[in-house]
DNA sequence: ACTTGTTACTAACAATTGTTAGCATATTTT
DNA sequence: AAAATATGCTAACAATTGTTAGTAACAAGT
C-alpha cells in the first residue's frame, strides 16, 4: 500500500497511536480490528506491528498518557498559593479545555480502561483513586476554611469528574456552543454548586 | 448441564437478560461471549436460543428498557403544577435511584450503546436526544421565570445527567456513603448551582 | 556502490466468535 | 397415557480475530 508518511515532529508510531485513539473512540476497544486501523493508516495489518509491540500497548499508551496528564497538573495545583475553591476552578477548567483539545485519547481512556491487562489495569486504577484522593483532600481543605459547603468531598469529586466526561455528548452535538462559552457554563454551575 | 431454575415471577428469558447485563457491565458488550453467559446462567451456550433470538437482542432490551423507564417519568413530570427547580430536583432524584437500583442495566445503556444495530441504534439515540431537550425545556422555562440561573441549558442537562452516571464509581468504591447521603449530596450541589 | 537498518508485503497460524442443525430429554397439556 | 411443547445437549460451521515468519523493497550512512 506504500508507506507511511511523516512529517518531522511526527513519528509513524505517533500517527498510529493517534489513529488507535480515534478509531477505539468510535468503535470501542474490543470492536476495533488492528485490520481496520491499518487500513486507516494506509498499511498492511502486519505492518503495523514493525511500530508498535501489540494492540495492547496502543491502549496502554493512550491511558497512561492522559493519567500522567492529571497527575501532573494536581501537583502543580497542590503546590500553588490559593484558596480550596479557586484550585478546584483550576482543575475543572484543565479538565474541560483538556476534553475538548485531546478528546479521542481521554475519551477513549474513561471509557476503554477495562481492556487494559495486568499489571498495567492494577496500576491505573490505584492512579485513578489517588488522583480522586488528592481532589478530595482539596475540597476537605476547604471545607474545613469554610470557602466550601459541607459535603461528602468524594461525591463531589464523582460529580465534577463526570460532569466534564459528559463534554462527549457536546462534542457529537450539532447545535453546540462553543468551547469557551461550555467551559463558562460549567464553572459557573459546578462552583457555584460548592460555594458556601 | 441441566435446567435454568425459575421461580414464579421471573422466566429464564428475564433470568438470561439480567445476568447478560451484568456480564456485559462487567467486560463490555463485544468482549462477552455467549459461552461466558452461558457458563454464568449454567447451561451450554446452544441453549441460549431457546429462549433470545441472538446476542445483540440482549442488548437492545436492556437499552430500551432504561429508555423508557425514563420516559415516562419525563412525561409524568411535565404534566405536574410545580416550578421548575422542583421538577429538575424530582427527576434528578429519579436519576440517583434508578441508578442505584437498576445499575447493571443502566450502566450497560449508558456505555455500550454503540454496539446496537440499525434500526435500534438510529431510535435509540433519536430517543435520547428527544430526553435531554425535554429536560432543557424545563430548565430554559425556569430561566424565563427567573427560578433559574441564565444558562445553557443543554449544558446544564448534559452535567446533570453525566454526574449521575459517575454513581458508577460510588458503586465500584467500597468507603461507600450510604445511597440517600449520595443522593442529598448531589442534590445539594447540582441543585444550588443551577438556582438564580 | 555497498552495507545496514527500517518498513512494508504475503501467507499462514491457532484461537475465539456467534449461530445453526439435529437430536434427546424433560415438562405440560390433552 | 399420549401428544405437544419447551428446553437442553453435542457437534459443527464460517467468519473474524491478533499475531508471527519469511521475504522483498526502500532509505540512510559509509
Amino acid at each position: 500500500m506504500g508507506r507511511i508518511k511523516t512529517n518531522d515532529t511526527t513519528s509513524r508510531r505517533e500517527i498510529i497511536i493517534q489513529k488507535a485513539a480515534t478509531l477505539f473512540k468510535e468503535k470501542g476497544f474490543k470492536a476495533a480490528s488492528m485490520r481496520e486501523l491499518a487500513d486507516i493508516v494506509g498499511v498492511e495489518a502486519a505492518s503495523l506491528y514493525n511500530h508498535i509491540k501489540n494492540k495492547n500497548e496502543l491502549l496502554n499508551i493512550i491511558c497512561f498518557d492522559v493519567a500522567n496528564r492529571y497527575m501532573q497538573m494536581i501537583a502543580e495545583i497542590e503546590t500553588e498559593k490559593k484558596s480550596s475553591l479557586e484550585k478546584i476552578e483550576k482543575l475543572l477548567r484543565f479538565h474541560i479545555t483538556g476534553m475538548v483539545k485531546h478528546f479521542d485519547e481521554v475519551y477513549v481512556s474513561d471509557r476503554e480502561w477495562k481492556h487494559l491487562e495486568e499489571p498495567y489495569l492494577a496500576n491505573l486504577q490505584a492512579q485513578r483513586r489517588a488522583y480522586r484522593k488528592r481532589i478530595a483532600a482539596i475540597i476537605d481543605d476547604g471545607i474545613k476554611k469554610k470557602e466550601i459547603k459541607k459535603i461528602d468531598a468524594s461525591t463531589a469529586v464523582l460529580i465534577m469528574l463526570h460532569a466534564v466526561s459528559g463534554i462527549e455528548s457536546w462534542h457529537r452535538s450539532k447545535a453546540k456552543i462553543n468551547g469557551k462559552e461550555l467551559e463558562e457554563n460549567m464553572v459557573s454551575i459546578l462552583v457555584s454548586g460548592l460555594k458556601k
